[in-house]
DNA sequence: CAGGATCCGCCGCGATACTG
DNA sequence: CAGTATCGCGGCGGATCCTG
């Protein structure tokens, strides 16, 4: 279920093209790097990134698991329970996480002096 | 010269969250993957992803050098000439660019099946 | 607890026209 | 050739309130 066709990138000669939209969310390389850390309910989730509003949160959830990188499992309990974690797609986005980590530090130490 | 302090992300227990501005730009990972691979004037460049906006590509261009990752040459003469290229920090994003580049092929590969 | 439903300001992104 | 200058729309990003 991909969100097809913004402005037709797929004829450029350049791979990276097509993903662009995929990390262009506000949170998403981080909501990606904790959840390669570990499975975590929601809660868990906003608490670690309490700047971002649930319903925002939740969007982007939403849309990174229509992108198949996510899998949102649904305890059916009360209260409620959900639980996010990795697809395996989404676990090979973690080399990406690894080189802009890398790039981060690199970036932010060569800025503070 | 950064843009600081969006919604300060900056306490976050997360490495990445710092320089999610940097590639939210909607032809930023194009920009500098082609960079990546050459030196490369306006023209030639625009010629390269023509479907962005002469007015567009020159702003994200502008931010990219205000990041400080790629560098502006003028060579003042008649016609102008300008030509863009990575600086060293532009050129420690090039591991960025090859992760993205491998993920986004298994991404398109396991997507239209 | 984990969301869904609304409402809304702002700016990302584009189209178009004009300059040195 | 490589820009600036305007203008404008759509939707991202956020606040706030409500539900099973």
């Amino acid at each position: 279920m991909l969100k097809q066709e913004n402005s037709d990138k797929s004829f450029l000669d350049c791979p990276v093209a097509g993903i662009q939209d995929i990390i262009k969310g506000k949170w998403t390389t981080v909501i990606l790097y904790f959840l390669s850390q570990s499975t975590l309910r929601f809660g868990e989730l906003n608490r670690k990134m309490p700047m971002v509003t649930q319903a925002y949160l939740t969007k982007e959830l939403r849309i990174l698991e229509n992108y198949g990188l996510i899998h949102r499992e649904v305890y059916p309990q009360v209260p409620p329970k959900v639980e996010y974690s990795l697809t395996a797609m989404g676990k090979k986005f973690i080399p990406v996480l690894d080189a802009l980590e890398k790039f981060a530090i690199e970036y932010e130490q060569d800025n503070q002096k």
